[in-house]
This record gives C-alpha cells, sequence and structure tokens, in this order.
DNA sequence: TTTGCATATCGATAACTGTCAATGTGTTTA
DNA sequence: TAAACACATTGACAGTTATCGATATGCAAA
C-alpha cells in the first residue's frame, strides 16, 4: 500500500467518523433514499444535510443523482468494498513481541 | 442496533481519521510495539504521539501496558471485530428504490 | 415566463482538533 | 536518594469542523 493511500483510506474513516453522517450511510444501506427524507430523520437543517452529503460523496462513500428537482443518493459498493478490504486485512498478531523494541531482554 | 451505539462506532470511526492514528494503527496489527519505536516512525513530538495514543486507546481500539519505563502498544482484537462486524453487515442495495420518497411516480 | 419547491453555497461563529514546548509523573539505575 | 529516562499532562495557538440563517441555483408546473 502506497503511502499517501493513507490519506485516502484516513478521509473515508473521517467521513464515518461524525454520529450523523454514520446514521445517513446505514440508512443508505436499505436502498436509495431522498435528501428531503433523510432530512426528516434528524434534528438539523437543511444547509447542514447538505454539508454532511458533500462529504460524503466527495470522499465517494456516497452516489448522489439528481431526479427531476430531489437529489437521491445510495451507497457507492465499490468504495465501501475498499474500505471493508482495508479494514478486514489487519489481523492483529498479539503473540508477536516487539523483539527490536529498545533493550528488549527476555 | 441501540441509537447511542452510534456515537460508538463514530468514535471508533473518527479514531482512524486522522492520518498518523491510522499508520499507527496498521504498524501494530504486526505485533506489539512501544512508543519510543513508534516516535522514530513519524514527524512528531513525543506529546503528539502521546495525544494519538490516548485517543486510539480511550476508544477501544489499542491496548496499552507499562513495562518498566516503556509503554507497549497492541491492537485490542475484540474492538476491531466490532468494527469489522459493523462496516461488515452494510451491503448497499443499489437497486432498491426509494418509493415512498416524495411524489414518487415510476 | 413567473412562481414555487428542493437543494447548494456563502458568511459567520462557536466548538473541536492537532500540534508544540514546557512541565509533571512514574520507573529504573547509579 | 538522586539522576536519568520514557511517557503523560498542561497551556497556548492556529487550523478545521459542524452548525445555522440567508441567499443563490436549478428544475418543474402553472
Amino acid at each position: 500500500m502506497k503511502n499517501n493511500e493513507y490519506k485516502s483510506y484516513a478521509a473515508l474513516f473521517k467521513a464515518l467518523g461524525d454520529e450523523t453522517r454514520l446514521k445517513i450511510f446505514k440508512m443508505l444501506s436499505v436502498g436509495e433514499r431522498c435528501a428531503c427524507h433523510l432530512l426528516d430523520d434528524f434534528a438539523i437543517s437543511q444547509s447542514t444535510l447538505s454539508y454532511h452529503m458533500k462529504i460524503l460523496c466527495d470522499c465517494g462513500l456516497v452516489n448522489g443523482r439528481r431526479d427531476g428537482i430531489w437529489m437521491r443518493y445510495t451507497i457507492n459498493g465499490e468504495t465501501l468494498a475498499l474500505l471493508q478490504e482495508f479494514l478486514n486485512h489487519i489481523e492483529p498478531e498479539s503473540t508477536v513481541i516487539d523483539i527490536n523494541c529498545c533493550n528488549w531482554n527476555p
């Protein structure tokens, strides 16, 4: 994994690191949803919702499409798969000791 | 999933939403590592590393143990598994249309 | 083409974040 | 016990973030 790719993955985690956005993302997992209905589910203003949707879309986790006067949002499965893969590839080897650490003497 | 659990999961995502912390977490996946060696790998001050380790430990993603004058860190596999499970359970149903949305007329 | 609706953008603002240097705390060794 | 070392905490500060109200933009129906 190239070094600067961490920045991209960090952006994905950060996007989901806000409670409101995480709930929105989870809601989208059951299917396409329009902004007006998302707005009904949260005690936030319309401009704030738009701000959060922009963050989710900009990082690639969510796709938005215009349908007349409405915006309809869906999860971008490819980006989600990338993130799942990244996380699933982390397997903690808790038994491995850092034998090179400082003056480690077993 | 209870409503307030989103706050906990958001905290986990947020913890990994910083490039430095994400790299640290990935490094720990190969085994236990002490703070002094982590410090060598980043161009940050000792106090900043301590700040990041506190965030990773507080949310439960990382365990720290004192070993003499050193702190040795490992990934908390249980919390990681929870996060993996959360993310893996999100399966985008892109074909599902929000038929209840506004005045949808197919 | 004017009006009305849904959404995006802008400007302001309070709160939070990441960073450092300085200092405090806990542990080991001389 | 004193000194040295590793790490944590504190205070300060610049940058970022989440939020809102107001305004702009884009679309559709009248």
